[in-house]
This record gives structure tokens, sequence and C-alpha cells, in this order.
DNA sequence: CAAATATAATGAACACCGTTCATTATGCAA
DNA sequence: TTGCATAATGAACGGTGTTCATTATATTTG
């Protein structure tokens, strides 16, 4: 039954083309101001259809976030090499902080965007996992060979992506204007801030 | 004329009620799940109603976030009251947290929730500057009398600020699943994650 | 090949939302 | 009592996510 098999692939190719148009207007217009019609309109079938494929715009957006988890942990992978433990842990706060900047409403919708996966957390494990262990396993390196004033990894690891997700989603709100900062400045001042609390925190 | 003067106690009274009626359900419901047309339902008038004493729903919202920081404000007032320059750090970081955790979604509203504030920064300013100031009074006594790692009073504000929101946030959105701790230890995981960040920039 | 069937796509409809505005009601001044 | 300014209304507009009876298409069967 070659049949069968055209359908499942023309299926699955269909879910392709649905997510990928998601993903490409949610980096453009944002998760919330990207309509399920206008997803449709953009791969020219109508809304009901988008809804045999995906249960709600939830999916969507799970999906779309599994595939944003994917691309951080490339840039991770990509620009954290040193073999040096510390350097490369800054190299990770910099890419993080870099990649919340240049990609705004894709840290948005991976971080800050509110949906219901507060229940569903298998979801989300697997979605973030990967980031989180690439930056553990940084931090175990570092904290093996005594280099860091924290002791405990797993606190550690919490303590260093919370500092950088605050600098990035306190800017992506605009929280920093109460500063007396130009808006070009930001960037350096964001990372200059996390390397100045990695060195704060190493020995 | 004592008739122009009722009158316009009645409007200030009745915008009153609208912003304590908005307050309460946005602290009940959140935000987004609040409608105009429920807040009026509320009060017993009409939706247009509404918009005779509000431009928007987005002026509701800065109203109602002017008052969650006078309230932040108050908090940091009551609890960080020591005379030891460290330990009102550490008073004004565990007040942060615990009224991030007891107040969701007024947390929410001040600092996660995307509106327009982005271009009028000045009412942003008059705000949370208060708040803010609060935490960057606090650090200038302890920079003052030498007693951290970090040096510049605004880059030692906004990273304290950011670590804090950083952990808020992440534990408001769930993120912190991803970690192996059940859901009722997570308060104390915080607060003791900023004591140890705190300790960690205390020479 | 034709008919029957299974599958896919549709788009109108539902219940919401924020917001506007012509209309109506109200309370005060003349 | 009449006229008028002000306040309140609620239907209407254009939008949202989502559902589902209907229609079109493609495949299988007779």
């Amino acid at each position: 039954m070659g049949v069968t098999d055209r359908k499942e692939r023309e299926k699955t190719e269909m879910r392709e083309l649905i997510r990928a148009t998601a993903m490409k207007m949610f980096l453009e217009d944002g998760y919330a101001k990207t309509s399920i019609r206008s997803i449709a309109d953009a791969i020219e079938y109508s809304p009901g259809t988008i809804y045999l494929y995906f249960k709600d715009k939830d999916e969507l957006l799970y999906e779309v976030q599994g595939e944003a988890y994917g691309r951080l942990l490339e840039v991770f992978k990509k620009e954290a090499t040193s073999t040096d433990p510390l350097e490369k842990l800054r190299q990770v706060g910099r890419s993080y902080i870099n990649f919340g900047l240049q990609n705004p409403e894709l840290y948005d919708l991976m971080f800050i965007i509110r949906a219901p996966m507060n229940v569903d957390e298998e979801i989300h494990k697997a979605n973030g996992g990967n980031c989180f262990s690439f930056l553990v396993d940084c931090l175990d390196d570092c904290i093996k060979k005594n280099l860091l004033r924290l002791k405990d990894i797993e606190q550690a690891s919490l303590l260093i992506w919370a500092t950088a997700h605050g600098l990035v989603s306190l800017n992506l709100r605009c929280r920093l204007k109460i500063m007396d900062q130009p808006e070009e400045a930001i960037p350096q001042i964001l990372i200059k801030s996390m390397e100045d609390y990695l060195a704060a925190v190493t020995i």
C-alpha cells in the first residue's frame, strides 16, 4: 500500500508547513499578534484546516518552542566551545543574552509568554531540558575544579539562568528605562553585567 | 457653586470605583482574563461607561500598576528595616521574592505583562522609580562601606534586581519544573538562592 | 468504468474580546 | 416647566480562537 505511505507523508508535510509558517510569523510579529486565520491565509488554506493538524494554538506554540530551544542549544554548541570551564561559562552567558536580544519574539515565546504548560510539565522538560543540561554540565566542570564560590550545582545553575533571564526579560519589557541609559548602550550593559556577575562568583 | 464640586467628587469617586474593581479582578483572575465587560458588570454599569473615565484597558493597567508599585514599596519599608546595610539588602531580596510568590497576578502585571509602555517611559519611571530607588539607596550604603564585590551602584542594582526577577518570573512561568524539585520546596529554594547570591557578592 | 465510501477541506457560526458612537436618560439652570 | 449640558447606554464594528455540518476530493470496491 504505497497510498497510505504517501498519505502519511502528505500529512506530516502539511503539519510541517503549518509549523514552519507559524514559526516564521511568530518570529516576525510575535505569538499574540499572529492569528490562526492569518496563518491559514499565509498557507492558503481555511482556518478550520489548521485544527486538523493541531489541537489548538497552544500546541502550535509548543511545537515552535521545541524548535526554538533547539536553536538556542545550537548557538550554545557553536559559541561556547572553550576548554577553560570558566571561559566556557562566560561564553554561555554571552550567547544566552545575545540570543535574547537578537530574537526578542522567540525569547518571549520560549520564556515569557503565558501558556498552560503549567500542567504538562513533560513537554517542557523535553523542550528546555537540553539547554539547561548544557549549562549544568558547564557548571559541573567549574564547581568540580573549585572555581566558583557556589557549591550546589543545581542551585548555581538556577542562579545563573535566573540572572541572565532577568537581564534579558527586564530589557524586553522595557523595565530598564528606569535607568538613565541610552537605548544603544543596553546590550553592552547586559553583557557587562553578566560578566561582572560571573566574576563576582568566581574565586 | 457647590454643584460642580460635587460633580467633580462624583467623577473621581467613579474613577476610583473602576480602578479598585479592576485591581481586585486583575489580582484574582489576571489582567488578560479580566474583560472590560466583566469590570462593567461588576460595578453594574455598561461597558461604554468605563471609557468615559479611562482611555483604554492599558490606562487601567497603568493605574493598577502604580498602586501595585506602591504596595511593593510599602512592603520594603515594612520588612527591610535593618540598620546593617547588608542585612537590609537581604531583607529587600526576601521581601521582593515573597511579594512575587504571594501576589503572582500582581507581579505579572507589574513586570511581565506586555503593554505598550514601550513608548511612554515617563509613566514607568514614575511608577517603578520609588521601588528601584529603595534598592539603589540600600546598595549605595553597602558599596560605600565597601561590603560588596560589585562597585558600580547602578550595575549592581540592575544585577540584583535581575536575579530576583529572574527567580520569580521563571517560577511564575513554571520553568523551574525543569529541575527535580517538588512544588512545595520552590519558595525556600528561591529565597535560599537569593541569599546565596548575595553572600557570593559580599566581601 | 461507475458507484460507494472514506478522507480532507471548507467556511459559516458561536462566544468571546476591546472599542466607538448615535441615541437616550438624567439632573441642573433659566 | 422648559431647555440644555452632561452622563450613561448598548448596539455595532472588526477582531479573536474554535467547532462542526456541509462540501469536495480521492481511494476503494463492485
